[in-house]
DNA sequence: GCGGTCGATGATAACGTTTTCCCCACCCGA
DNA sequence: TCGGGTGGGGAAAACGTTATCATCGACCGC
């Protein structure tokens, strides 16, 4: 409120230098490490900046260098396991490599909806784009990303489809391999509910198309439910009354738990009666009763190999190759051979 | 590698001032809207942005105005139940109020970690910082955090304890009253299977405590476990060897998921024989058997209350009033009476 | 002892935007 | 017709840092 100063502005490279006797590009050069300083004037400035608190303004950093530290995650989802742990995985890379990470959640797939996050995120002075391509928004920020920001897609798909880096999981692969074991189990076929539709099919039920297709079992009609257990539950109950149905696989470990828990409130047993897997592997599945064979997939490695893409982009590498993990299956109590049902 | 241009530099304001014939002061105007600008200059200007694609320099924009539009939150981690949802009603408000949120997550407890990821985060051009105080980590980071930032507490305490805004959870009165429910039941006493200590008691505990204190009951030793579902699990099969134990609150859901599955492994009847509860509903504890009584807390809305409180701190608001919610007890069928053990 | 290289430092430009200040043309009322 | 307000727009300063270039001394080899 006096004449002179009003909230005590923040201290600058200026006021560094002149405490510290010295001038402002040899601060600089103390702070970036751009060019080699005496020890003496080294220590003058530490101790400058120690003294007022000073603080580097990134902004202005950014501004002049071109040098940007910022990574953002573009993701439908922030909450749901696959989404959360990638996102760790990403974190924890960025961490080491001492950037930093934005995230925005597209509210919906609605075209407009969608550049409007991208608007959002480009505004930022960001180096490099993650896309999280899980669900629809995902897959329709992918879409309309500038081919001028570099980009890595996370996502369940099998294989590189367009012009950027990837990282991804394998999940047909995963799909078809809990169905192929579900088959040699002595299953006719396996039924399958899947979580919300993503326009294409996702990696998951594709895989279990293709490993019904090539045994030659019949397939059946997709029964697609949300993400949530109680949806699963419904279905359950549905399959429940149903006598053709021996083995299901469900999308994802929370529907399977829902599934899980209708058949046996309506007496049916699982295994014995019907198998039932799920997808994820969440630490919760193996203290379900019965413990639950699902597939495993490690979101947070994802989340890492992500990362590492998008940093050799940055560090100017033309071609990133895509790098593939393939989930695993872990057999647990929740499946078995064929029975007589009771 | 020609003369002229490398790599095609983005396009900057002067270029769009130049193709629309006006000064690059009344491009900035059409875009910020600072001042009005005749309709047919506005629309030249916007024809050339669209044309060159220009997107404005989030850095220089920061430098200048100060203005900055970054919310960065600091955590032990983002992966488990709790974290994600707060952080995903973070990134909601944030959206909403078109600010970007930035997020770290500080590798461990250490002091010097703590302040290296302290200071990593504010050498961006931070508006605010939400600290989520779910650990040791983040206790450490609030402690480190200097004055000088405006910052928001969200996290499971009762009441503000230091100079900040809080947004919290209440967990004590969560414990509290679950346990009380159990005493109300005939119990004599409720043991407690909690989460890794973080220094001081978690909220939850101090809730069970009080509430075993106040009925007079014997107050038991706290159990102590990761959050891991394993654990609870490796604690249940300690707890099915003893007679003295009918009640069991647990510090999570995970962890009474991992309690459960080993009471009923080892032939404990639950409810009948013993009573466990859990801690936050998650969707799927619905879904085990039996399904499980818990406190529900709800994180989403924590983090929304948390960007509001930093919001309103941004907009200059003196004293912002803490928020506190007030978790509330569902009760399924893993609690019951108690009866004489078998 | 002298030209040349090197190491440390300072002066100045540059980054891309917003802000401040000023000018000009126009309109209105007296 | 003239003065004062007003609204649109340009010129230049400012933001805080790094990059570029110049300077100055010391040191080295011949």
């Amino acid at each position: 409120m006096a004449t002179t100063s009003r909230t005590k502005r923040a201290p600058v490279l200026g006021d560094v230098a002149r405490i510290a006797g010295v001038s402002v590009p040899t601060v600089s050069r103390v702070l970036t490490g751009s060019k080699p300083v005496s020890a003496e004037v080294e220590q003058r400035v530490r101790r400058a900046i120690d003294k007022i608190g000073y603080r580097p303004n990134g902004a202005a950093r950014m501004l002049v260098s071109g040098r940007r530290s910022l990574v953002s995650v573009i993701s439908g989802s922030t909450a749901s396991y696959g989404y959360a742990n990638t996102l760790e995985g990403i974190a924890h890379g960025a961490r080491t490599a001492s950037m930093d990470v934005g995230i925005t959640v597209i509210d919906s797939a609605e075209p407009d909806a969608v550049t409007a996050t991208i608007d959002q995120v480009l505004v930022q002075p960001v180096a490099g784009v993650i896309v999280l391509e899980f669900d629809r928004a995902g897959l329709a920020a992918i879409e309309a990303m500038p081919s001028t920001v570099p980009t890595v897609v996370a996502g369940g798909g099998s294989r590189r489809t367009g012009p950027r880096a990837y990282a991804l999981i394998d999940e047909r692969a995963g799909g078809r391999e809990v169905t192929s074991y579900l088959l040699s189990l002595g299953h006719k076929t396996v039924h399958h509910v899947a979580g919300p539709t993503m326009g294409k099919h996702s990696g998951r039920t594709e895989g279990w198309r293709a490993a019904l297709k090539s045994a030659g079992a019949k397939i059946p009609d997709v029964m697609h439910a949300t993400w949530e257990p109680r949806s699963g539950y419904d279905w359950g109950k549905q399959i429940a009354k149903r006598r053709d149905v021996t083995a299901v696989l469900c999308g994802s470990d929370d529907i399977a738990a829902g599934v899980l828990r209708a058949l046996l409130d309506c007496g049916v047993r699982v295994p014995e009666d019907i198998s039932v897997a799920g997808f994820d592997d969440q630490p919760y599945v193996e203290m379900l009763r019965p413990a639950l064979t699902t597939v495993r997939q490690d979101f947070h490695d994802l989340g890492a190999r992500s990362f590492d893409a998008l940093a050799r982009l940055l560090a100017g590498v033309r071609e990133v190759p895509t790098s593939v993990a393939t989930p695993s299956l872990v057999i647990r109590d929740s499946t078995g051979p064929v029975r007589a049902r009771r």
